[in-house]
DNA sequence: AGCTAACCGAGACGGTACGTCCCGTCTTGCA
DNA sequence: TGCAAGACGGGACGTACCGTCTCGGTTAGCT
């Protein structure tokens, strides 16, 4: 609703790490219990303000494992560094489940929606006896481990040698 | 010095996410002026009490990318899950890097360090055009999400899945 | 009707201080509208839920105004130090008179019945000429001045030399 | 220091019922938890402000009984009704001193040392074996009844009642 | 040996955000 | 249709830490 609203203005305005409850409570006029009534923090806000945005990465299968993990990885690479600053706002949720205990499971949940969305990608193709899992964790990791120290950006020709890595690999 | 015992003491009793400047002071036996004279922030003060650990994580070659990877990254488990809680707190650095702008480079150049190590590795076996930072991404990247995550643990066996791939994969 | 009930039950349990318009609610099974559809705050509940105590104070006359004035003062005292906690409820009316201005006028209306009250039991003694008012102030003041400062109690003796100074001295 | 000048500008420009601890911080440039360092309520901060406004009643002691006490009652009713609203503050804290169990006893030892001067003044003429506490308890009750419940103001003519009736009736 | 200067513990300080509490009003859904 | 139930906007509260700033006592070095 408007607190949604709220939240998104407020990343984009002042970032994660500036964003307050009560800036929240007030751009959304709203009084502050009405946000603790629903949410617990203002991460499990941002959480939910992001979820819609996730929906976003779809891809159709082609005939190949390489080129249909490489364009799920394109795809969400390009929301990553969309203008809606998606990547960073990830950023800061990952860091506020490491600190906030009791925000973890909520975060991880939202990532397990992401993985299983990625394993079914492979699994079109894998054979059976493949490690799916190992093989999504390297995917994923690589992309949240480049997302999170910015050594390097999130380029197309990345997606490209995870997906070739990986499919060789598997 | 008897700050970084004091902040390593704290770390094991409260956890990051409850240490407070004030406390590591009053442990240390110190002002918190002092602190601040050497460190900008708490992060600060426990990255340095946390670069001894790392230097643990040693391997001598063996003939085969594979199985020198598998050593690589099963050593460095070992670590992460070690009772000295290294892995914990590296979440808690990383989380912080994402927060505090002005520690994310400091932190950064400790990842780096990890970073070239494994490269190293890689680079004794590897074809010159092979995308060797892809696959260190890919290993270290599933490393972090797992930790971070915490969907699964960092077993040996999954040290051995990670090698394969990426061996099998470049 | 229950709100009252509710209210006087609520006084006992918690005290006026922590006595809320939800609480109070709750307790008579009643929305909280429904209460602020009658009185303007709690402290008009309270105020309606005492004034059938204060009825209980009635003397006869006897031949002396000194007399009848110890036995006024007497009967009340015994009133507010009663079981029901009447004085510690008009305690925290008078405060709420002080902090609420528009309750202020609906107190005083009660305080101004009490006070009518013990003004005719003197007039019918006193010389037409005496300052009565004075007299009651300071009857009636002395009697909250004690029960709002505590710093002594309302005893039998303290209601016999507060006649006999007025008695003499109009 | 800064915060009870704060504090005393704050209760003049909007009363004490809308003074707010916040507010009295702003003004004084001070942070809340400073305030909360050295008093434990905003009723305690005024209290101390007020204090010293307290020790303007002074009279010197003329041949009778009748005349000082008048003279101290008045001097008293003059502060109270002076620009500085005092009388409003006092009201005010005799209120919170009813809603805040803790706060009661700090304000009952203020309130003890004006009963001692005007004990003092007593007891200069009255015989030994006068009630003394219940005079004082009649004169200042008087004075409280009136400033409290507002149902008459504190003009000379009532001290020179109140004088009469107690030195009469002693 | 005495005097001075640097240092450092201790912790008060200005400041910001937090999460809770209660107020008095507004909305919903059952009876 | 009327009322219980309770969500809502609002706003003060008291707490927790942050990073900076005094303040004294101690110590080390210089005279």
């Amino acid at each position: 609703v408007a607190i949604l609203d709220a939240a998104l203005r407020g990343l984009q305005e002042v970032g994660y790490a500036n964003l307050t409850t009560d800036r929240i409570a007030r751009d959304a006029g709203v009084g502050k219990q009405t946000i603790y009534r629903w949410w617990n923090s203002k991460a499990d806000v941002v959480l939910d303000a992001l979820r819609e945005h996730a929906r976003a990465v779809e891809t159709r299968p082609t005939g190949e494992l390489e080129s249909d993990v490489a364009a799920f990885m394109s795809s969400t690479f390009r929301l990553l560094r969309g203008p809606t600053g998606t990547g960073q706002v990830l950023k800061a949720l990952m860091a506020e489940s490491q600190l906030q205990a009791e925000f973890a499971p909520r975060f991880a949940s939202f990532i397990q929606g992401r993985r299983d969305v990625l394993r079914s990608v492979i699994e079109r193709h894998a054979s059976a006896h493949a490690d799916i899992d190992a093989a999504v964790d390297m995917l994923f990791g690589a992309l949240w481990y480049r997302l999170l120290v910015e050594h390097a950006p999130l380029v197309p020709s990345l997606a490209r040698s995870l997906a070739r890595i990986v499919a060789h690999g598997l």
